[in-house]
DNA sequence: CTCAAAAACTTGTTTAAACAACATTGACTT
DNA sequence: AAGTCAATGTTGTTTAAACAAGTTTTTGAG
C-alpha cells in the first residue's frame, strides 16, 4: 500500500531490525551503504531512518554510526501504543471481542461539556458508551463522542462492531491526529457497575481528541481500562 | 543554544502558536511565504514544521495548506511528558520538591534482573531508591539501576539532589533517547510504607530504558506515582 | 449565467550537491 | 614509544531544483 519509497525502505528496515539482521548493540551499515542498497538518495534514506529512531528501534551517534537500540520483547497482554482501534488490538492479541453499546444518544454541546471535550458550544453530537469485553469479562469502558456532521448515518448496530472501519471504509474520512493523555481515576459507580474490576478501585484512563485529515477534530474519546489491561508504550526523545 | 537553523525556526513558530498568533482552526502561512519570512529554504521550514506535527501543534492538509491543532491548556497539576527530571518538572509546576534517598547500593546484575531490566549479566550496578515529595506529601517512589561504570562517582548526596544534572553536566554525558512503558499496578507493601497514597490502592507506574548520546543503555528506571500526581500526555500520528 | 477546463497555488517526494562536525585510522615526527 | 596531524569515513545541516498530487481560483466557451 505504501506508495512512497521512504515508506517501502522504512518498513524492510524495520522489519530487519525485528528479525534481528542487526543484533541490539550493533551498527546498521553505513547511510552511504544504503543508498547502494536501495538505490536511493541519502535523504531518502535518512528519512526512513529518522522514522526508525522516533520509534526506539534506532539511534544515530554523529560520526560513528547508526545503532540498534530495538530489543524484541514478549507482547504482554494487552498493548495500546499508536493509533489501533480495539478491534485490532484485539486481533494482534488474538482475543474474542466483544462490544455492548449502552448508550447511543444526539446532544448538542452545551457549555461544560464544550470546555471538557473542545467542540463548540451548540454542536450536534453523538454521544455513546461502549462496554468491551474479552472472554466474556467487562474490561473497558468507552465514551465516544462525535460531531454529528462529520460521521452521519452512524447507528447502534455499526456501534457494536467497528466505527473506525466504518469512518475509514464507508465515509471514506482520514484519521490523522490523535492527542491523547492518560492518568489513573478512581472507579465511579457507573465504573464498577459496567465493568468486571475485581477490587480493584483505580482504573486508567485514556482521554484523546481525534483529527481528520482535514485537520478538523471529530472525535473526543474516553477509555477506562481495567488494570490489568491497560499498558501503554512510548519513546522519547530528547531535544536540545 | 540551539545551534541549527531549522531549530530557531521551530522554537519561534511554537512561541507564536502557544502565544496563538494564529488561532486554533486556521491556516499557518504557506510553506513558501515562511521561506520568504525567515530566509531559509522549503526543506528548512519543511523539518520545522514536521516537528511541529509530531507535537501535536499543526497538521498539514495536502493541496491546502497547515491547520493549527493547537488549544492552550490549563496546566493540571503533574503533567510527565518528554524527558523531564522530577526537578525540572517540579520548577515548571512551582511545587517545593524534596527527595530522600532510602536505599543507596550497588549490585551485580543477576539473571532475573537483567532479564527485567535489559543489562547484560553480572554488570555491576548502583541500585536506588528515592522517596519525591511535594509539599511535604510523599508521592512519588523512584526505582532508578544505573551502569555503574558510565556513571562514576555516583553518591547519596548527589541523588538528594538531582542526577541528571550530574550526569549532563558534571559528567558530560547526554540522555538522548528514552523508552517507556506505562501500566497501572496495585499498590506494593513498600509502596504503601513509602508514600502517602491515602485510601488508594493502586499507582501509576512509569518503566523505562534510558540510552545516552553513544546508543549504550545506562539508566532503567521505575517511577512510582500517586494516582493523583500523574498526568501523560501524547501525540500520535497514524502512519499508512 | 453556468459549467468545464485551465491556470495558479498548495503540500508531498526525490534527487544532487556542498559543507560542517565528529570519530577513527594510520603515517609521520619527535 | 608516544604523541601529532592529516586523511578518511561517518552523520548533521542546508540549499536548489524538479516534478507529483491535491485544492482553489480564474478564465473562457457555450
Amino acid at each position: 500500500m505504501p506508495k512512497a519509497k521512504y515508506e517501502d525502505i522504512y518498513h524492510n528496515l524495520k522489519e530487519k531490525l525485528e528479525n534481528e539482521t542487526w543484533p541490539y548493540g550493533s551498527l546498521l551499515p553505513s547511510e552511504n551503504t544504503l543508498v547502494s542498497v536501495y538505490e536511493c538518495s541519502r535523504n531518502t534514506i535518512r528519512r526512513a531512518l529518522s522514522s526508525l529512531a522516533e520509534e526506539g528501534y534506532i539511534q544515530s551517534i554523529h560520526g560513528k554510526g547508526v545503532r540498534v537500540i530495538y530489543q524484541p520483547l514478549e507482547r504482554t497482554a494487552f498493548t495500546v501504543g499508536g493509533i489501533e482501534s480495539f478491534q485490532e488490538t484485539a486481533r494482534r492479541n488474538h482475543f474474542q471481542p466483544a462490544t455492548k453499546v449502552i448508550q447511543f444518544s444526539v446532544v448538542p454541546a452545551d457549555e461544560a461539556m464544550a470546555k471538557e471535550t473542545g467542540f463548540a458550544m451548540g454542536e450536534e453530537l453523538f454521544f455513546l458508551r461502549r462496554v468491551r469485553c474479552i472472554d466474556g469479562k467487562a474490561l473497558i469502558l468507552d465514551i465516544n463522542i462525535f460531531l454529528k456532521a462529520l460521521v452521519p448515518g452512524l447507528t447502534p448496530e455499526i456501534a457494536e462492531k467497528s466505527i473506525y472501519e466504518y469512518i475509514e471504509n464507508k465515509l471514506g474520512m482520514q484519521i490523522v491526529t490523535s492527542k491523547r493523555k492518560i492518568t489513573v481515576e478512581r472507579a465511579s459507580k457507573t465504573d464498577r457497575e459496567c465493568l468486571d474490576l475485581g477490587d480493584y478501585d483505580c482504573l486508567a484512563v485514556i482521554t484523546g481528541q481525534t483529527f481528520n485529515s482535514d485537520g478538523i477534530m471529530f472525535e473526543y474519546t474516553q477509555s477506562r481500562h481495567h488494570p490489568d489491561y491497560f499498558c501503554f508504550q512510548d519513546t522519547a526523545i530528547r531535544k536540545r
